[in-house]
DNA sequence: CTAATAGTGTCTATTAGACATTATTTC
DNA sequence: GAAATAATGTCTAATAGACACTATTAG
């Protein structure tokens, strides 16, 4: 290797072509409570590789255009949704020689929260929402199942230790609402005193002063506090 | 662009450099108890940028030698401390325009637990063990402060709720030795009965049968049940 | 015997889960 | 009134924390 007398004057000479580097992407599962269901999207691929087939939405890092990884993942949910500032959490990255046919690849892999009512699907490009059931039937693109299965397994772990349904409903909500959302992403009931002890302990809610009725007696709105970070307890529900 | 009849004409002309790809690297957050601290280790940088600066030992990905991202980090863990199977973990990926003046980079950061026993020094390059305090006003290279404070901070976390620290001691220890082992991570003393009811809990040990003495009763040798993993808790210690 | 460390017994405070009860609405 | 949903009261079982106690070694 050539020795250099400054710092400036090797990055004068650094040419970032000289190496092999890995391809690198992000890629984004996107959740929603849709039909009483988790859902997440997909989207049909116009390009090769995998040409036609379903994938989850993401995309190249754009070092011109994207000052950081976080900034890609929301760009690339913001292509396909709409949605602005969504939840966004960093799961995990995965690269291999194997998981691309274009060469050694690695994609950074991002879960979001949607609130039903943000999750549109009228976008210029095929998308659509599925259940993880029927994800799971669907022959997706590169080494997609691995990944929606990684991020479904964040999902659950978290929902069960902290107060992260709160981002995938809309900006008002009863605690019965609340409480469906947990039972709809951990797939099982919860009880209702304890559930709202809980959710009560974390001090994230206040009532919005506002009612929402449905069929029996109302049930007060509650809208999560200005800058309420999600809450983690310390024991499992 | 272009269009292509099939996958396999995309492939043919498909050239990696024709896009500006981040650098890509990995990064090692290496622990072990050594002196009755956790420590972690450093290596002095040979080469620029932030040359003779101390900086987490990593690297590039090595796309014609690594099958995958662990490999990489398993490779450079090995280059540092001679070491083949260690436990490492992915902690969370950096990527932005700044953190290394040679361009748009992403770093995938792992942290590795060692025993003691394995902890060496006798490496050819510059590297040093420092507690957690010492490393914390030494002037690291790129943004290695903040990826050893993310590192530490999902060991921490992940100790209060896991049965982690069985990786970071030898093959055999004391149950005293495993408390002081989660005492020192955790900063804080935790209570003998609730802690052994605790690790007895989650059935990952077995005596060895041996006695290990230190100045009273003698005290008997577990080790880690084979093919024993992980255990987590629902509730945090 | 004392000192030191290993290991156990047991009480208490906390709290999740179960489930019954009361409250408020529409019809 | 009945039916539906919201909200609360209260008992019980599980268990973490506190801490006292017993056990086994060396000297």
């Amino acid at each position: 290797m050539e020795t250099f007398k400054s710092e400036k004057e090797f990055l004068t000479s650094y040419n970032i072509h000289d190496f092999d580097l890995p391809l690198t992407t992000v890629d984004l599962c996107i959740f929603s409570l849709l039909d009483q269901s988790l859902k997440l999207l997909l989207v049909r691929r116009s390009d090769y590789p995998y040409k036609d087939c379903w994938a989850l939405p993401g995309g190249f890092v754009d070092i011109k255009q994207d000052m950081n990884l976080e900034v890609t993942a929301i760009r690339k949910l913001e292509q396909k949704t709409g949605v602005k500032t969504p939840y966004v959490e960093q799961v995990e990255t995965f690269g291999n020689q194997t998981r691309d046919p274009r060469g050694w690849s690695m994609t950074v892999l991002y879960f979001a929260l949607l609130a039903n009512s943000d999750a549109i699907t009228d976008s210029g490009e095929e998308v659509c929402w599925v259940t993880l059931a029927e994800a799971k039937k669907i022959e997706l693109a590169f080494d997609h199942q691995d990944l929606i299965h990684k991020a479904i397994d964040r999902l659950r772990s978290k929902v069960s230790y902290s107060t992260l349904p709160m981002h995938i409903l809309p900006a008002t909500f009863t605690l019965a609402e609340l409480q469906k959302a947990y039972e709809i992403i951990m797939d099982r009931s919860v009880d209702k005193k304890a559930f709202r002890r809980r959710i009560d302990s974390a001090k994230l809610l206040v009532e919005t002063g506002e009612m929402r009725q449905d069929g029996g007696r109302p049930a007060k709105l509650f809208k999560l506090k200005k800058s309420a970070e999600t809450h983690f307890y310390n024991r499992s529900i």
